[in-house]
DNA sequence: ACCTGAACACCGTTCAAGT
DNA sequence: ACCTGAACACCGTTCAAGT
């Protein structure tokens, strides 16, 4: 893990050469939320890791919050940007699933940036790419932002929903306090739920991320005509679309490949 | 605050008579949470306000999580159950936010109950309502907890962020934090959020909470006739949906009030 | 049966000092 | 400039003992 060199010192610079370096402070709490989980991640723990003191961190980070926002900002980098879709409604559901699939892979993230939005730089892209699609749909900017945020208010609940379940499962204490619940409803009061009774279970099991987001993308956007052939001035249009989209994107490429 | 008089020591009872009851824990913990938040909420916090001692409480409550659940069925069992409308989606509509309104009161219990679902027994009313209106505009049982499954996601996000949201104004730490951020764009790699620029803030101010659910339950559902005057074979369907939902209310009404 | 005291194994962060 | 040590003000929970 350490392949990552300590920051030689410049000749021209005063003090004593630093030891410890962000990057590496980084990659060392990467790891250690990677194996454990980030209620392992301590200042503390993190410092004893490096073989160094808690103090020498906040040289580097101003607290642990910031650590955590550099935590996001490096895995949002990293991640590989998926070449999306053309047609809008295609490209934002795809945007929108990126999204979450980057979150699933580090779901101790989702309380750090539930602040408000991804506001890490590097996943702001995100965010640009289900905004610029919405707009593609026909909303204005202020609709499409709108709608951003119902689809974020959807993500980040999935994302917290499953983390909670999944800590759940791994501690396995009580495990089967749904199931006792769901055994002792009264089917006067609950009838629908004493009727589901044990396939709640299973029913709540699945991943219905993909079918309730394209539920509220339907809902959000004007209506978008559905299996009818397209008309050569659709063609036209979407031809048009395609290239313009097409531009931006290189563009994009290149930017991030710096 | 003592109003809630320690249980007498019933005479047949061995063993030194208790001077803590989980009633009397619940509400001074519910009286911390109010007045500071849940993040003031601690076991030896709590034991201090009760002249107790952390450990007392051991023996009332198997652990802290323990006691927010308790706080979460407080909560769901003392608030008042809204009038539900007739029509089934404004039915869903008015049920889904009745918990959201609820939920607003107390958003540190969102991540507690994110778990799976408000497995507070109480709270499982607002589910069931979901649920059955579901079921009443169209969807099986199994759509109608997949349906649920989504406006829960949806429901949970936005308290999540909006609580999020709030902490961070209140500790205003760093308030320009997004503004930085948001006037730091690079207009080339971001076009779209760079052009909102300052009008991220407010349009991220405004609550949509109601707007987005109307449109993620308009994507759920079957497609339902707007507008259309109702024909005499809807209007019975009704009158009859109608004396089922009122027999069924007065039925729990019944058992609430017990 | 119910409560207490002391202890264990932790936290994030500040402050004053060292190199 | 960068790091250290000791300290502050906390956590949740366990264990053994007291009434």
């Amino acid at each position: 893990m350490g392949r990552m060199p300590t920051p030689s010192p410049r000749p021209g610079r005063p003090g004593r050469p630093p030891r410890l370096s962000r990057a590496e402070i980084v990659t060392t709490a990467r790891r250690i939320v990677d194996e454990e989980g980030v209620a392992k991640l301590t200042m503390r723990r993190l410092a004893r890791e490096m073989d160094s003191t808690p103090m020498a961190l906040y040289h580097h980070v101003r607290d642990k919050e910031e650590l955590l926002l550099l935590l996001l900002e490096d895995f949002a980098a990293h991640a590989a940007r998926p070449r999306l879709p053309d047609d809008p409604r295609e490209r934002l559901l795809a945007a929108a699933t990126a999204m979450r699939d980057l979150l699933t892979q580090c779901p101790w993230l989702v309380e750090v940036l539930t602040a408000d939005d991804l506001l890490a730089p590097s996943a702001l892209w995100y965010v640009e790419q289900v905004v610029d699609a919405a707009v593609d749909c026909g909303l204005t900017p202020e609709q499409a932002v709108r709608a951003y945020r119902s689809i974020w208010y959807y993500t980040a609940g999935e994302l917290v929903v499953r983390a909670a379940a999944a800590r759940r499962r791994a501690a396995d204490a009580r495990p089967t306090y749904r199931e006792r619940v769901f055994a002792d409803l009264d089917p006067a009061a609950l009838p629908r739920l004493a009727a589901l009774g044990p396939r709640w279970g299973e029913l709540t099991a699945e991943d219905t991320y993909a079918a309730g987001l394209r539920a509220l993308v339907d809902g959000l956007l004007p209506p978008h005509r559905t299996g009818a052939p397209p008309t050569d001035m659709d063609d036209r249009h979407d031809r048009q679309d395609r290239e313009d989209r097409r531009d931006r994107e290189d563009r994009q490429d290149r930017e991030a490949g710096e």
